[in-house]
Parts: C-alpha cells; sequence; structure tokens
DNA sequence: TAAAAATACTCCATAGGTATTTTAT
DNA sequence: ATAAAATACCTATGGAGTATTTTTA
C-alpha cells in the first residue's frame, strides 16, 4: 500500500463517485478504478459498494476513511514540521549569559525570540563566563553564547554586538576625580578593586592594558560583581575600570572618569562554525536585527 | 511522497547505513540512496548528514524518524483494522430479542459472543416482538433478531434455533389434569388465559391450533407474559396453551400436561438476508455452533 | 436510455538493478 | 587502502491514458 492508495481511496469516498474523484485529482476515472480495486484486493476487503447508479461505502470503507483522513492529516502535520525544522523556525536552543549580560540583555532576547520564532524553544544558561561557554559550545552542550572576545578555539564562530570602553571609577574625593585629563600611566601607583573571578574577561582586559602602559594594577581587594565592586570603590577600598554600562549604576561616593588608552570590553554572541544548524541562522538572524537597531541610533547621534 | 519513501527512511534513520538498509529492505543500495535524496528535495531539507564513512540524523530527520514511525505503525493498525472488519471480526452488531428469549438465550449468546468475537461491540433491544423485529431488521434499525416465524417479508433470512412444543397448562384440581390422553378438542368448551399482546406469536399459533380443531379459545382474561399467565392459571381462571420450556418455571396449584396436536412454537435467527455484512455472518456462525452444542445432546438422548 | 463504473489495451515514466566512481578515514 | 555512499546508465514493471463495453436505475 501506498499513500497514493490512501489519497485516492479518501477523495472517492468523499465524494463517493469515482468520475468526480478522478477530477479532483487529477487522473482517469480508469486509473481510480484500477488503484482502488488494487488497494481492495492487498487489504481483501470490499471498501465500497458500488452499481453504475451508486457508489457506498462498507463498513471497513467507512473505517478507512477515518483512518486515511488520520494518516493523511499526520503526514501533512510531519512535512510542514520537517520544513520549519530544516528552515530553523522550529526546535530548542540552548544559549548561554555571562552573568552581566544576563541582566543587560536576556529579556530583550528572549522577548524578540519568542516573537519572530514562537516554536524555537529556549533552554537558558546563565552565570557562565567566556570561557565556560567555549567549552560549552564545542561539547554541544550549548548551541549560543553571549560572551566577551576574544574567544578561544578556530571552530568558534563570533559576532561582537556591543564594545564598552572601559572606564575608570574612582572614589569621589580621590584626587583622579578632579584630574582635568587621564591617561592609564596615571593609574600606576593605585590600588585596584578587581573581580573575584580568575576567568573575568574584564579582568583580563585591564590588566593587559595596565601591562601596555607599563605597570601591573596593584590588587588589593576584589568583588564577585559589578554592583560590589562600585560599593569597594565607593568605600574608598580603591579604583576600578569597569565598562561604561556601568555607569547606568550610579552609586554616591562614586565618580566615572574617562581614561585615555583605557580600552574596551567587547559583547559578543558564538556559536559553532562547522555543522552550523538552521536553527542557530535563523536566531542568528532575528537577534541580528534585533542589535542592528541597538546599534543605528547611536550612529546617527555620533554623525 | 509515499509510504515507500518513510519505509525507505525509517530504515536508513534505525540502522544509519544505508548498505544495510538496502538488505533488510531487499532493495539495492543505489536505489535507496536515490529514493531518500528524491524525499530529501520534495521536503527541502537534509534528512541525514553523510559522509561515505558515517551516516547521521539531522534534527529534521530526527523528527522525521519518530513520525515516519508513527505514521507506519498508524498504517499497520488501520490495515489490521480493515481486515477484521472484513472478516466481521470487528464491528457493532445490533441484535434483538423476545421478552421471553431475552431472559432463556441473551446471556448465554452474549457470553459466547464476548468470548468469540471479543472485538464485536453488542447493542441489544429488549422486548422486540416478531413484528416489531422484522421492522427494525428492513428499516435497518437492527442487524439481528431472535424471533418466532414465521417472519413476515422475502428479504429476511431465518434460522430455527429451537423447537418448543406447546403443552396446556391446568390448575391442579382442573378436570383436565387427570385426563389419561388429550387432544385438542377436549379443550373446545374450556375458558383460555392468553397473552395481552396481540401480536404474539404463541397467541397465534394457539388460535390457529384451536381453528384447526374446530374451535375458537374462549378468552376471559389474559396477561402480559408466561409467569403471570401461569398465575392467573393457577388462580383457576382458566387453561393454558405455553412453550414448554414453560415447565422450567414450575408453580403450585399448576398442571402441565402433553396435548395430541397441540402444535409447537419456533425460535428463530433472523437477518437481512440481502447485502449480509461479514458481521452478521461470523456471529452467525458462533451462535450456530453455540445452538448445534445445544441441540447435539438432546438428539442423543432421543436417540 | 443514459450515466457511470469496469474492461481492454497501449505507452511511458520511473523505480530499481548493475557497473563504476568518488570520498573520507 | 578500503568501506561505503554517490553517480551513470539501463531495464522493465506498472501507473495512467484512450477507447470501449457493461450495467442498472
Amino acid at each position: 500500500m501506498e499513500l497514493r492508495h490512501l489519497r485516492y481511496f479518501a477523495t472517492v469516498a468523499q465524494t463517493c463517485h469515482f468520475g468526480r474523484a478522478a477530477v479532483l485529482l487529477h487522473v482517469a476515472q480508469p486509473a481510480l478504478s484500477q488503484a482502488i480495486r488494487q488497494l481492495e484486493a492487498e487489504l481483501g476487503a470490499a471498501l465500497f459498494t458500488r452499481t453504475t447508479r451508486q457508489v457506498r461505502l462498507t463498513p471497513a470503507g467507512e473505517f478507512l476513511h477515518d483512518e486515511a483522513k488520520r494518516v493523511l492529516g499526520s503526514v501533512d502535520d510531519s512535512v510542514r514540521g520537517v520544513r520549519r525544522i530544516a528552515q530553523g523556525r522550529l526546535g530548542l536552543v540552548r544559549m548561554a549569559f555571562t552573568g552581566t549580560s544576563a541582566f543587560t540583555h536576556l529579556p530583550r532576547i528572549v522577548r524578540v525570540l519568542r516573537r519572530e520564532l514562537p516554536d524555537v524553544a529556549l533552554e537558558i544558561h546563565t552565570d557562565l563566563l567566556t570561557p565556560a561557554q567555549c567549552d560549552g559550545l564545542r561539547d554541544d552542550s550549548i548551541d549560543l553564547g553571549l560572551l566577551r572576545p576574544p574567544a578561544t578555539g578556530e571552530e568558534i564562530s563570533v559576532r561582537t554586538i556591543e564594545v564598552e570602553p572601559l572606564v575608570l571609577a574612582v572614589p569621589a574625593h580621590h584626587r583622579l576625580a578632579d584630574e582635568p585629563l587621564l591617561a592609564m600611566p596615571d593609574l600606576a601607583t593605585e590600588s585596584f578593586v578587581l573581580y573575584s573571578n580568575p576567568d573575568s574577561a574584564v579582568n583580563e582586559a585591564v590588566v593587559r592594558r595596565c601591562r601596555q602602559a607599563g605597570f601591573l594594577p596593584h590588587h588589593e581587594h576584589d568583588a564577585p560583581g559589578t554592583a560590589a565592586l562600585l560599593a569597594l570603590v565607593a568605600a574608598g577600598l580603591g579604583i576600578a575600570l569597569v565598562p561604561a554600562s556601568a555607569r547606568a549604576m550610579p552609586l554616591t561616593g562614586v565618580v566615572f572618569r574617562d581614561v585615555a588608552g583605557a580600552g574596551s570590553v567587547e559583547l559578543a554572541l558564538a556559536w559553532r562554525e562547522h555543522r552550523e544548524s538552521a536553527l542557530v541562522t535563523s536566531v542568528l538572524d532575528v537577534l541580528g536585527v534585533l542589535f542592528a537597531a541597538d546599534r543605528q541610533p547611536v550612529q546617527k547621534a555620533a554623525g
């Protein structure tokens, strides 16, 4: 038996008329008669009682009509499902976020993905720093990461979505708070508050810049996150270089200053380069639009 | 798309090996490769990632594998269902019983049908006398009847399953209770208790026999069923001719006597003669065995 | 007698076979 | 080097078309 038989049968059952069914199916009437007889022979069951004047379903035909409709509908659904999966519009994406990116970007990402790709389920992994995300991509435990480059490993593709300059956070009454212009060497003798996590990409950027300026940051205190770090600065325990977005959480007793040559940190989407799935591609497309819209007004303001 | 594609695909998905799948499917490997490529082209989706060394399902293929197994299983189930319906082993039979046959035969019929044809559902219609059953058969509201012949109408087939002689029920102290031999003319002057229902086949047989003996039964009282009828006889309100099975409900004050020429009533299965369904046929087969087993010991006892 | 299904017969599309090539490990 | 999938090409089955016959209401 083939779906052809079921399709032909369902149409004849619907119309109870071989001629009209043949028209609907775009085949000649004898071809239909033949296919139905063939089906009946294979099943060992009469499906229609037919005279030249009247075609009626037998009980077995009645049953098969229901079944055929179900099966054909089911096949259609399967085809639709396969196509949507192949188009990356149906499936599960496991997405990782760093601690800070979760707060700043996760809500918008989830919202836009639910709107644009409603049949793509999201599995969210939070508090994964860059190296953990790279591992996750490599061992296929996540599909997409929001991390701070550089991502280690050749097989990982990266698309930067945001560049944040590092800015100086100093206690309000610190000597550097009032300097007209600051450059990296000015920080050489200061005590730094750093992030606790040894894998922190921000820390790494800070240390790299300090080394380029000819010194290593003197590190007395550290904090698990930006909020805690700023609190320590406010308390006068040291200075810190933090992403510019930290200005969004103002704290009395902390002053933010631009520093020439302080560099910047990036936030980027990362995914497996090879065997890239249609799902990841379509998610990247949607997120690309989202972050392009982000950048657009900034460029206008600058130009 | 045809079931062939799904069958081929499911086997390749199972084995992840075109060569072995081809062996299982009894086709050559190139035919399989070709069919799968054709399926992929139609779906617009890659179903396998394949090198010469390794065949793996894509996410779309993974999905289609589940769907294909479901659809193919569903088709198999449908085929089995159609075959069983065509064999009369699956379906619904609407069966009618007369008032008395319901008590005497319905339990055994239901029991044996549930055992021999477990997937045949029974819809029981009770208290339908012979003419009502004939109507039901004709207008297709019942499929099978247990009635007392003769059944009116040419298009109804009948198979007698039981012949019961009519016997005389008389009050214990009635003059006929002690007569050595009785014949119909002896009843000519008696008062009869009859069944209330004007369509009663037993009444008709009684009246016919009386008429053949040259009299019409003098009818003073009637009763809706055999039990009530015997009660009236016990009360001395008259005599009655009843099926011999009435001896199975003995009542103090009632004596049963054989009467020469009293005739008999039959119980028969009845069904539509033309367009007879496989279902009715298989039910008749089972009931045929049941009632043949009934008759066998009786014949032995008689012979 | 007329409408519709079945039958007879033909044709070609394509499923599937064989032989061979390509490719990845 | 080898196993396995892809490709090339050919064959033949059978699906579908046209013409005709049969059937029944």
